[in-house]
DNA sequence: TGTCACTATTGACATTTTGTCTATAGTGTT
DNA sequence: AACACTATAGACAAAATGTCAATAGTGACA
């Protein structure tokens, strides 16, 4: 679609919530192991709301983080049911969470550098 | 993966603006009426380096939002120079303003609740 | 006069990220 | 058997983001 950019964009406005999954991701974990499904429950405390949030998300993002060696997971055949992946936290993973907090941190900052210049605009424009 | 780089994802990590450049060039447009080079300068008052920072992310911004109406351009052949398309807010945009910093209100609150969390994980565990 | 640097905008393409839908599979219930 | 629930995985589509090259006017400078 050269030049077709700009469609529909905006319409239904879903927001972004990947870039922060991982570290929610990562939290849970350093409370203890525990499978992608259970994780789907966790991540509520976040703001994912549990109903319109694909599972495949979770399940994608753990794959992901044990491929840069983030985390690692094994089958557990303890319980019975459908065979679950229990993942755990590597310290590689502690790491990168600890980075991911900093710049959390920068990016709460941005936030309130722009909330504050609109607070301005606002103020003298009325 | 083409090329054999075997280049992981994560690797060189580049952060996302895209989603806070609209706003922050809104909210500049709010103060007057502005063409793309110069809104380049404006936008390191919220972070950006303007060196690192290809000047295409911010016409594409403007562009962009102008097909959705929050913007109008013109172009202004009263300096001498290249051409300039000079960029003014409309309504419809400071409405949208107006909504995104409700969004990013929530998006702070969201990682102020993450960093605190973490912060409790760490008092844990030591 | 040529070419270099700077301002200014646009278009094309590549890559990465995110969202959605479907498939598979075990277990228990009716 | 049909269904609901737990659990994971894969494929594909769409959107966001990054990078590069093309174009063009102006002024400086040798």
């Amino acid at each position: 679609m050269p030049g077709g950019r700009g469609r529909g964009r905006g319409r239904g406005r879903r927001q972004r919530v990947m870039s922060f999954l991982q570290p929610c991701l990562l939290l849970l974990l350093t409370r203890g192991s525990a499978h992608g499904y259970s994780l789907l429950d966790g991540i509520g405390e976040f703001g994912f709301e549990r109903q319109r949030f694909d599972a495949s998300l979770i399940y994608r993002a753990l794959r992901d983080m044990e491929d840069f060696g983030w985390v690692y997971s094994q089958w557990d055949d303890e319980n019975q049911g459908p065979r679950r992946r229990v993942y755990q936290i590597l310290p590689e993973g502690e790491l990168r969470l600890s980075e991911w907090i900093s710049e959390l941190k920068r990016t709460r900052d941005e936030i309130d550098t722009l909330l504050l210049a609109y607070k301005e605009t606002q103020l003298k424009n009325g």
